[in-house]
DNA sequence: GCTACTGTGATATTTCAGTAGTACAGTTGA
DNA sequence: TCAACTGTACTACTGAAATATCACAGTAGC
């Protein structure tokens, strides 16, 4: 099952959804003109409503991530960006893998690494480097 | 002002301020036993509501991080793992600041950054390792 | 053309988190 | 005792999210 947003966790299951395609995307799990799930199985699959998964690609699509083809499907974007994200990913899982576990061997637990992270990168974001 | 959730952020007010409250306390600007705004000039600093303040402040005691005193006021918890937090997160700054300008290198967005690194966590948090 | 699949759209309902206003209650110190 | 501070509790409003249900519309294959 390549998407499983968790209904319990007070985050949107929209929202997770929508993290998920990309997440797969920037991997590479999947690829450009890759055709996603069918509105219908997904939510029934995912035992959620129709509306919710059909919310998560029209932001998706809105946001240029996906292309909605009405009568045909929803198909991953032709952008060269997923392309090299996938190339520039190859390894950062390993290097992401270390920084955190080097913080996990100082005794840190999750939640304060997540803080870290999210300090460090709302001190970013603030710098004027607007997202993505 | 130490303190400053953001009302239009979309993450609520009063979890906004938890983790402030918290990563203040892990990096030591909030010591053991030291004693937190009072309820109310906090909410009118911040213009919030009282309930709001209240809120992050009850379930900081839940989660054991501070201490509530009827008719005193709230005190950051006097325990051992906020003195060791403040060893351990000294210099892990600037390693967490070292591995986002590598994947920043790699021409990584700070959303897509983001997303590596809550995937890894979120594996890790799969994998028995509660939060703490 | 028909069928079975796709996404689109509208509407109503329900639930729940977040926030707010207000009254209550414990503590402290003059 | 009183005043001024603390946190607590209750009630209510609001809006976002999710659900359910339905009808509509485009596409592809037979």
């Amino acid at each position: 099952m390549l998407f499983r947003p968790n209904p319990s966790s007070g985050v949107p299951i929209y929202l997770q959804l929508m993290e998920q395609v990309k997440h797969a995307i920037e991997t590479g799990a999947l690829r450009s003109g890759e055709q996603l799930p069918g509105i219908r199985p997904l939510a029934e699959e995912l035992v959620i409503n129709v509306n919710t998964v059909a919310k998560a690609y029209r932001e998706l699509e809105h946001e240029g991530v996906i292309e909605l083809r009405h009568g045909s499907g929803a198909f991953v974007s032709e952008n060269a960006r997923a392309e090299k994200l996938a190339d520039a990913l190859r390894g950062t899982r390993s290097m992401v893998a270390a920084a955190i576990e080097r913080l996990r061997a100082r005794g840190l637990t999750i939640d304060e690494i997540r803080r870290l992270f999210e300090a460090e990168l709302a001190r970013l974001s603030r710098r004027g480097q607007r997202r993505g």
